[in-house]
DNA sequence: TTTATATACCTAATTTTCTTATGTATATAA
DNA sequence: TTATATACATAAGAAAATTAGGTATATAAA
């Protein structure tokens, strides 16, 4: 885990991301992706996540579907059509951004 | 300039590099060297900067030395000993930070 | 000459964003 | 029957920044 102050600001760029590569997810389902994804490394908090999920809703950048299954509920969230624009932008702005702060700190980036 | 929310968490990590490399620093000259080596795209605003160099000077990992030139003052900052592990620290926690957003974003690093 | 910009420090109020804590409820494994 | 996992949600508080304001000197431009 890394310390918190890192992971600031980072929250929509992930969830647009993953929510963009695929159909639609649901709150836990994210936290649950990312957890994987990162090894534990990043692990997103609800009470960070649901209120963004429900301001990006608000914003038209994400639409719901509410599904139960069995007894439970789940809510689906996709991207709209603006809402991709915006993924695009968030992800080639943090790409920039991280390009920016590889120079200024002199790193050696691993390459994939 | 990148969208603000991408620049958190980032300050104490920039500050501690640039000091390290550098004999000592004061912090107008800080957030002029940002910028310079931005390009612009990371601007500090000094109501960050300010209270995070008291603050590290509390934490002993800064030292302060007040210079005089000509009738105005200079407060530079200088990483004690300390300071330099805890440079080292944050510096290689954000570089294994940013290998996880490249994997987690799917992102194409320049090489330098 | 006076006005704007640059240098150089600082703090306080507010806002943004997150953590922590709490709540509801079902399903399942120990 | 008890703990853990699933699945949603909100609210109080903390952390970290922005915005706005203040003081003061130096210099370039109008």
């Amino acid at each position: 885990m890394y310390s918190s102050e890192l992971i600031k600001g980072t929250l929509k760029t992930i969830v647009l991301k993953l929510l963009s590569d695929s159909d639609k997810m649901y709150g836990y389902e994210i936290t649950q992706k990312v957890k994987e994804l990162t090894g534990g490394k990043i692990q997103l908090t609800e009470g960070a996540l649901y209120p963004t999920l429900h301001a990006m809703e608000a914003q038209g950048i994400l639409t719901t579907d509410v599904v139960n299954v069995g007894n439970r509920i789940r809510k689906y969230y996709s991207v709209t059509d603006t809402g991709k624009k915006v993924a695009k932008e968030k992800v080639n702005e943090y790409s920039d951004f991280i390009d920016t702060m590889i120079f200024l700190l002199d790193l050696k980036p691993k390459m994939g």
